[in-house]
DNA sequence: GCCAACGTTGGC
DNA sequence: GCCAACGTTGGC
């Protein structure tokens, strides 16, 4: 079963229009220096979907992008330690979705980005997927198209 | 700009 | 191994 999964970073230093601007080669999401962020990059598949949220500024999930490398070593550590996968954009979210209209919604308080809204690179659970997606206006079947 | 939450570091 | 001090993140 594929996992789903959840970005952040602040727009000021790598955007959303950035990554598409990237387009199909993607990026490194390189930097991360938390272990429990690394972890989940570890763990993820080729072509696993996790959305693209803007902290800071924005403060919304914006869009949709897929894993397009597995976890390698960060090319910007020395020590060995850290590691990040590729990311390459795939869909705008129709309608972004703010961080205060996820925490007001039941069904999504237990996201991490509510719950444990340090966690860089977290996991979002299919029901969360399914729900921010409905949110955004984005039509699941269009994605896997 | 402030500060709460959290992770890491280092002295003991 | 504990925990105080410190640094960072990120919402407000």
């Amino acid at each position: 079963m594929p996992a789903y999964w959840l970005f952040k970073s602040e727009p000021d230093v790598f955007s959303w229009e950035m990554l598409k601007a990237r387009g199909r080669r993607g990026e490194p999401w390189d930097g991360v220096r938390n272990y429990q962020a690394r972890n989940n990059m570890h763990a993820m598949k080729l072509g696993e979907l996790g959305f693209f949220y803007h902290s800071n500024d924005g403060k919304e999930i914006v869009g949709v992008m897929e894993v397009s490398a597995l976890a390698h070593p960060d090319p910007k550590d020395d020590s060995g330690t850290w590691e990040c996968v590729d990311v390459r954009a795939v869909a705008d979210m129709p309608r972004p979705v703010p961080l205060s209209t996820v925490k007001e919604y039941a069904k999504l308080a237990k996201m991490a980005l509510v719950a444990n809204s340090r966690l860089s690179v977290q996991p979002v659970t299919p029901t969360e997927w399914k729900e921010v997606c409905r949110m955004g206006g984005l039509d699941l079947k269009k994605l896997k198209g």
